[in-house]
DNA sequence: TGCTATATGTGATCTGGCTTACATTTATTG
DNA sequence: CAATAAATGTAAGCCAGATCACATATAGCA
């Protein structure tokens, strides 16, 4: 694992869960949500859990001066809602797609919870992809106390670059399906400062932008 | 639920751990620990999780600048080192005795998952208290991101209240554990603004203290 | 294709809380 | 009980980043 506070540790369930070995449970399997839709709501009881199988989603609150709270932003493979799975009763958050389209497969507990009992090596990866979700907010965490604004920008793209980038040439492109609003909220703070920042990076020849996408220059300098 | 921040949702499990329910598992039990005393370290492979009988743990990890990243604090009753039930291998962080004597319930992993099997309605209660974690941890997330210090402050001493207080009359006691280096650990500030908080906070009638206590004059008012 | 909304760019100003630099008070230890 | 260490108190200066106030560019839609 590497040093940077936003490194993923990847544990991809896609094979696992979707779409083969849960054809029992197929019934309501993948809906399609377009940008914007609401998957669930902060009152909704947790009943199941999700995995993104296309598409991503983002898993937001909002605090009482009504700004976002950007709690994960998830994409292929990945599941959320699994705070239902430690007895959570509400969701507590919003979870809402982020891209178009996107698409999700839908367990519901106490299925998750047999296949679970039935398969101990898959049960454990659940519980050890909590750990991690942990880890990471516990990193997460510590890069807004201790490090400063570009730092945690830098951090957060290269954990992009490992979880999206795709490399062309000496470069690693990322596709841009955040806004640089979506940036300030999740390394926390204000879209300015992201605007300010990016453009820094672009002088100091380590990063390339434009809407469509960001290029790496260089990911050891930055 | 309160709307704090910092507010708990107390899961005790001292009556349901120790000392009856585990005789069978009681060979290392009841270890004496000093103010200080590591109890483990990050390169300690994640064996058994621990329950406070007595005194107070502080769990830490230090960024690259040495300065320490606070965790969590517990007290009687809580547990640590839970990471271990989601497949975690190596702990990651300290584990520190910072009360005197400290006594702890240490549960091999093996007892606690044939506990938790035995007892499903234990098992649950464990989950969810790891569920707990996680949301106190996405408070205190956006805790940082959106309030200033007076407010995390505030915040946190009302928790505080509800954790340790003792009501005296119209007062809140609550004994006086913490230094004000480790509030300012705690909320994510410096030693300075915490001393100089306390003293605005005296000013306002809204708290009085020494060394020993804090006595929260008003809660509704912090 | 033009109109409107949303995203991005960029300066000027302001400020919370950090830094620095000590002083004072309370614990701890030999 | 003195000596030393640790915790607390206070104040001046500074700066990263927020805030405010616009300008411009791009995308989506009628």
């Amino acid at each position: 694992m590497r040093d940077s506070i936003w490194c993923f540790e990847n544990v991809n369930l896609f094979h696992i869960l979707c779409p083969h070995k849960i054809r029992d449970f197929e019934k309501d399997h993948f809906e399609g949500f377009k940008k914007g839709d609401f998957i669930y709501f902060p009152e909704d009881s947790s009943k199941s859990i999700f995995m993104v199988s296309k598409g991503k989603v983002k898993i937001v609150s909002y605090n009482s001066d009504g700004e976002e709270v950007v709690k994960a932003i998830l994409g292929k493979g990945e599941i959320f809602g699994e705070k239902a799975l430690l007895g959570e009763d509400k969701r507590g958050d919003y979870a809402l797609a982020c891209s178009e389209p996107t698409e999700l497969c839908p367990m519901r507990l106490p299925d998750m919870h047999q296949l679970m009992r039935d398969n101990e090596k898959f049960g454990l990866s659940i519980y050890k992809l909590i750990g991690f979700r942990i880890k990471k907010m516990e990193r997460r965490l510590e890069s807004l106390l201790f490090k400063d604004v570009k730092t945690r920008l830098c951090d957060f793209l290269k954990e992009m670059a490992e979880e999206n980038g795709v490399s062309v040439g000496s470069e690693i492109v990322i596709p841009y399906f955040f806004t640089q609003k979506d940036f300030a909220d999740l390394i926390g703070t204000k879209r300015e400062t992201v605007t300010r920042l990016f453009n820094e990076l672009k002088q100091e020849e380590l990063i390339d932008y434009s809407r469509k996408e960001i290029r790496i220059k260089s990911l050891e300098n930055l």
